[in-house]
DNA sequence: CAGGGATCACTAGACGGCTAATGTCTTCAG
DNA sequence: CTGAAGACATTAGCCGTCTAGTGATCCCTG
């Protein structure tokens, strides 16, 4: 029922699909080229790092980063200093995607929001940051709610 | 880099977030509740027919519905006249969340979008469902030009 | 210097989503 | 009336995401 909510799901849905199709012509899977995107703006991250950067748990990027590698994408590597610590680098292969996805990034920007108006671009934009600080808070509100003194 | 196409991406995961911990509340999981309100909508559809109402995959509804059976939320039955067909119905159980859920949703929806102007909120959504035809328009021509003669 | 607490990555397992492959039932054409 | 084609649900297996739990390493305190 909730016009919003309804509405922004299913352009949520749209556009993740959109972007899976634009993203497999280079050989990537939804997401990678995120994790990817993190690297290339600085190379040698730890899983920890890109997880904080993607807003995503650490989880998530080991995995990803196990995958990735057995493409060729990137190497695994124990920090020297901190053996804790595991670097990712990328390949040869990962860094070439750069340019080719970069590109097919801005192209799909370009086509969903044609229809839009420069003013109406730019609304958008400020509201969806507004619903996305409220939504922020509201989460930060709860989290903070369930683990009182 | 791209601007839209990053802050709906993070607008979503929050959302997300807050979705969830929401229908958490009532003991679902993201995604059961929006199954449930086609079934609030009319009980004893088929897999299939829920699955176009979502717009997910007829696996995605087997999946969520086998779950939610275990879970007393409904029941797997084969239609009489057509054994290939089968009909999920509603328990007590799913039929007793429908006001709980609606209105955790309805608050949810209220709340994320406090800080808009009337006038803004308005042509927020405007703005979304344009982006949200493009990139409709997109996937069918891509799907399109995949599959020509 | 030694031990315990913090900090990491990683594994296990669940959920929602998808595609491809299977199996079963209808239906329709010959 | 029979057999092939079509319609459905289901299974198998992958990806991205999360929470919990495990294991290793570091560092700081006593």
């Amino acid at each position: 029922m909730p016009e919003f909510l309804d509405l922004h799901g299913k352009t949520s849905k749209a556009l993740r699909a959109a972007a899976d199709a634009g993203m497999r012509r280079h050989g990537l899977h939804l997401g990678q080229n995120l994790l990817l995107a993190a690297l290339w703006e600085q190379d040698g991250r730890t899983p920890g790092e890109l997880a904080a950067a993607l807003g995503v748990t650490t989880p998530t990027v080991v995995k990803m980063a196990t995958r990735m590698a057995t493409a060729g994408l990137l190497t695994r590597t124990r920090d020297d200093r901190d053996q804790r610590l595991v670097r990712l680098r990328l390949t040869d292969a990962g860094r070439a995607l750069q340019q080719p996805v970069e590109a097919e990034r801005r192209l799909l920007e370009e086509r969903v929001t044609a229809d839009l108006a420069p003013e109406e671009r730019r609304l958008l934009l400020t509201a969806l940051a507004k619903v996305h600080r409220a939504t922020t808070a509201l989460l930060a509100e709860q989290d903070g709610a369930d683990t009182p003194a």
